[in-house]
DNA sequence: CACTGCGATGTCATCTAGTGACATCGCATA
DNA sequence: TATGCGATGTCACTAGATGACATCGCAGTG
């Protein structure tokens, strides 16, 4: 490797959840980051994209995840049913890790710009949905109108998930999300002006 | 007014427009922009909070009319369809304005800021909604999920309402989106492992 | 063992977004 | 005529982001 201490990416996003958590994303720089770190500012751009970018680094291997287990599905299982069973590995994923969950919600839910690149990365997962949904023969618009459903129904259940008192299993609040879907769709009539 | 050419304001949203077409936005300066429109750069954050504002800035307006739709819907009505009749009132605002839409789009789509900006307007709509159907008398999470749920009908009818090769009108596709959802939901049997 | 390629980092310069503080002009109204 | 106020200009500055190039030292290679 290097001359100098190795892992510098693991120092540079612990320090910058440490510095996001004590001051706030707004009031840490990256130089603050970099200096605890024990790196140069310069540095901190060849790891993350942007200042952003430290919290949401694994959202791409989440994505691949949720993907896979669509792929998986059985091609018989009804689209909103498929993408049920892919949405919930997230499940299986974070739903151990509630606590560092919420405090990484909380620094997000602070911030504006944070929340944007949340809702962004969201929207990538859902055009990854949409993809493999048209792979299992949905047309494009049902593929797109699913796949939004789908991860509407994730930020609902997610929401409920971290804000309920006690941990209820995320699995098992995404599960019944999609049940209260079914159940709002069926008392729809559709009766509109 | 002030002692320079009065519509500042409109000026900048023009001549921002047109260099976002023409150039694209990251090419485009704040400082082209204040030239082109006569004034300081200082002045067109006097406008705008920051460079992406500009092309968001009808979205309150718009937020506006869903949320007086959703008031005035009847109590009785179930609430996917209150919020489908809600939604429906965007198409009465920019349904009319298909290639306007169009070219809008076109520059959003191409950056990713642009983007994430669009997509944080939508989430605002979705809490508003959220709040709307709270006060129906929803409970916190099925408000939630029903909003979320909405926005995402609202997603994909939009962007097929502007993909397609011909005007179908916004406010059908909306309708028949909603629809749709509620096939797929019936048709879904919830047996996920 | 000396040489060399290469990866990781530092250094420096620069652009641009965004913000605060204060000056300036001129219309409207007293 | 005097004055207050709204809209804009001017200036200075912080910080995020990026490009170009230098530097160090490990891993091989002959």
């Amino acid at each position: 490797m290097g001359r100098w201490e190795p892992g510098a990416e693991g120092r540079l996003r612990d320090a910058a959840m440490q510095l996001y958590i004590e001051h706030g994303f707004d009031q840490t720089t990256v130089a603050d980051i970099a200096e605890r770190a024990g790196v140069t500012g310069r540095t901190f751009f060849r790891y993350f994209a942007d200042k952003r970018e430290v919290l949401f680094a694994g959202a791409a291997e989440l994505e691949r995840r949720v993907i896979d287990a669509l792929e998986t599905a059985p091609r018989a299982v009804a689209p909103l049913d498929a993408v049920a069973i892919a949405i919930g590995a997230v499940g299986d994923m974070i739903g151990a890790h509630r606590e560092f969950s919420r405090q990484r919600q909380a620094v997000i839910e602070a911030t504006p710009e944070l929340q944007e690149r949340e809702l962004i990365k969201l929207a990538a997962l859902s055009v990854a949905l949409a993809d493999g949904l048209r792979r299992r023969g949905l047309s494009t618009t049902e593929a797109k109108l699913v796949a939004e459903t789908g991860v509407a129904v994730f930020r609902a259940a997610f929401e409920q998930w971290l804000t309920a008192s006690r941990d209820r299993g995320l699995a098992r609040v995404i599960r019944e999300s999609f049940a209260r879907l079914r159940a709002l769709a069926a008392s729809s009539s559709g009766s509109v002006s």
